[in-house]
DNA sequence: GCGTAATTGAAAATAATTATCAATTATCTC
DNA sequence: GAGATAATTGATAATTATTTTCAATTACGC
């Protein structure tokens, strides 16, 4: 099942919070692309749909939508400021593309036997994870070899 | 085998790399903690060894230290800006206590297999991970509760 | 000791994010 | 549909984090 932009905006609604057009932009944004976007390319974007929309409130649209959990942040080993939209909606992770950046989803979990195990180990209540792979697509893997 | 800030001054020399009395006092307080600060962190400590030490400096160390794979970046969810020592020398991963921030290693990594199968799945040629444990710590679990 | 290239600190520049606040507006109630 | 109201917005300023520039200094091989 996908999030789409229309979806996002029911729950946003159901939460109490107002559907405005900026957040809305915001939201198709998110919708129609796979890659991560950093804020400023969020904004760049969502104002083609509303030229009016301000810096500003992309970063607050942002934060709204990762505490609702409908977005998420992606790491990388040089920072962290990218944020795509939370595709599947189930606990997932990342596979970032070194060369393209591109990012693939995968579900494979097979952290909570580790989790335990850890867990056991240094008595600490453990909450969550994050897992990200790095690597090479298929495509910028061929061209690393030419 | 563990990392001193003498054995680290060492291999910048074996690099190439000037030892200069400015990166000693970094890698020391790097040494002297088990926790993650932020290289503002590290900087105020370094002044107590080398009152005229500059946060540039500390800056450029911690990037070169990074670089040489000698400290390691920390991500948490909220933001990855602290850096600290690669004390076991061998691949690890973090657990970091939500509460205080403290910061415990663990060397079990079952992802192998879990690469292969994403790599199978995706094609993508996988050349590393991110990995992070986040919970509470036995005390900070104890406070929590009351 | 000397020469040289690497390294440094100060200051300025840049980038990224957050706070302030008056004006606007989505939605609820009628 | 109009009106009330609390949430939301954009502009601006403020903060914070990091990088660049550059002349002065310094570690280290000779």
């Amino acid at each position: 099942m996908k999030l789409t932009a229309n979806k996002i905006a029911g729950i946003l609604r159901e939460q109490g919070y107002k559907l405005t057009p900026q957040r809305h932009a915001v939201l198709k944004v998110m919708a129609a692309t796979h890659d991560q976007l950093t804020p400023e390319a969020i904004y760049e974007r969502a104002r083609a749909a509303r030229p009016d929309i301000g810096l500003v409130t992309v970063y607050r649209t942002l934060d709204l939508l990762a505490k609702l959990d409908l977005v998420c942040r992606i790491h990388a080993p040089d920072g962290c400021h990218g944020y795509m939209m939370r595709r599947p909606v189930d606990h997932h992770h990342h596979l970032v593309c070194s060369g393209c950046r591109t990012v693939v989803d995968f579900a494979e979990c097979s952290l909570s036997e580790l989790e335990e195990k850890v867990s056991r180990e240094t008595s600490f209540d453990i909450t969550g994870h994050l897992l990200e792979l790095y690597g090479l697509c298929p495509e910028c893997r061929t061209t690393a070899v030419d």
